[in-house]
DNA sequence: TAGATTGTTAATCGATTAACAATC
DNA sequence: TAGATTGTTAATCGATTAACAATC
């Protein structure tokens, strides 16, 4: 029986394949868990255990060969493969998300926009076409989706999470500044932006308070 | 002497805010740890060490008062209290962060954008104005601002964090994907839009493999 | 072979949960 | 007063770090 991965490694491994992807621009070929702990601030000891959650990456005596460490983290993050997503809601922040370049470089094809706004409908963003949000579920049906990604006003989060979970969606981004209730074969990840910038102040308030006191 | 509070409790704040905003929308004026755990899906045990951390909200027999604890959630925050903030980079997310009422409604007042495209200086988003990136330091020894939002192209983020935490900026709002060296007097905040939308997609997959095998 | 560095076990540290006396 | 619920201490659980035998 496997032990179940922590989410606290899952959240570091994008961090590792950026570092690696850094060191394949650099041409380095290989690199110790030492070395790498020095360059991204955690112990090697971590890096060690993390890789080795998911395999013997590494060769003793010699180190991880990058290039090799690089992919299979890919791999095991689903980066590389192709999979279909779509946005709902195209305000700024949906906007934004579909001009972002990084998505497509690692795999995410956004094959459709979805917007309530009829002034909208039939405009494109980054040659992506923005549909009606009434044609959603028809759509889904036809297009194999996993993943959406909701930026659309608070009020109406929950409703289209419910719809789209309905229509075979399995991965929530969701972007409003709400927790969503879905049933346990649908994964949440959420960006509270506001949480952060809070997050942030707090920390402001702390370090300042110290230096004074 | 008093005892460092760990970032994970400081990251749970906000959530805690936000369901207190909601109860009080709803007009309801008293609650206990063991409701909000079930409505939060926490154990009522984390609620009331986590509060208890910044002191005793509470009342034994009773619970606590939503208005008080909401309004001291947000006074450690900071919350409230007007503090200035400035975006640099007017592309697509700084735009969007930019129009997002959520954060003028915490007390973040945006005084400034910056862009080194010399065609967006002048041009206003949401009343406040594009300047000009050569301008940036400047403006920044003549207003007191403590938050920085970066969302610059990856290249530059480096160069910008130096710049403007040299003007004394404390806090950076991150949204590159790459990490910043910054001397220990500033808190950076990552929002690493990439790393979560990877995090999404393993969880995804791992699901996916759960439930065929 | 000797040196380096892994994979992995054991030790430590910190976070979460449980329990309960204090008290409203 | 009796019931409810906090604040806080103690117990448990999990994550991180240290140590080292295995081995390239």
């Amino acid at each position: 029986m496997e032990r179940k991965i922590s989410l606290l490694v899952i959240r570091r491994l994008p961090r590792y394949y950026r570092y690696l992807g850094e060191l394949l621009r650099e041409n380095i070929t290989r690199i110790s868990s030492k070395e790498l702990s020095e360059k991204m601030n955690v112990t090697a000891s971590q890096i060690r255990q993390d890789l080795n959650c998911f395999g013997g990456f590494g060769q003793q005596g010699y180190g991880y060969n990058v290039t090799a460490l690089h992919s299979e983290i890919g791999a095991i993050l689903g980066v590389n493969k192709l999979q279909n997503i779509i946005i709902v809601g195209a305000g700024n922040l949906g906007h934004a998300l579909a001009n972002h370049a990084g998505f497509a470089k690692r795999g995410f094809n956004l094959i459709g926009i979805f917007d309530s706004d009829k002034e909208k409908v039939g405009q494109k963003i980054n040659d992506c076409e923005i549909y009606d949000m009434e044609t959603l579920g028809d759509f889904l049906d036809k297009n194999e989706v996993r993943i959406a990604i909701l930026t659309i006003p608070r009020l109406c989060t929950q409703e289209v999470a419910d719809l789209v979970t309905a229509h075979g969606v399995k991965g929530l981004w969701n972007f409003s500044n709400m927790d969503l209730e879905v049933s346990d074969d649908v994964i949440v990840e959420n960006v509270h932006l506001s949480d952060s910038l809070m997050t942030l102040s707090y920390q402001l308030s702390e370090s300042e308070k110290k230096k004074e006191g």
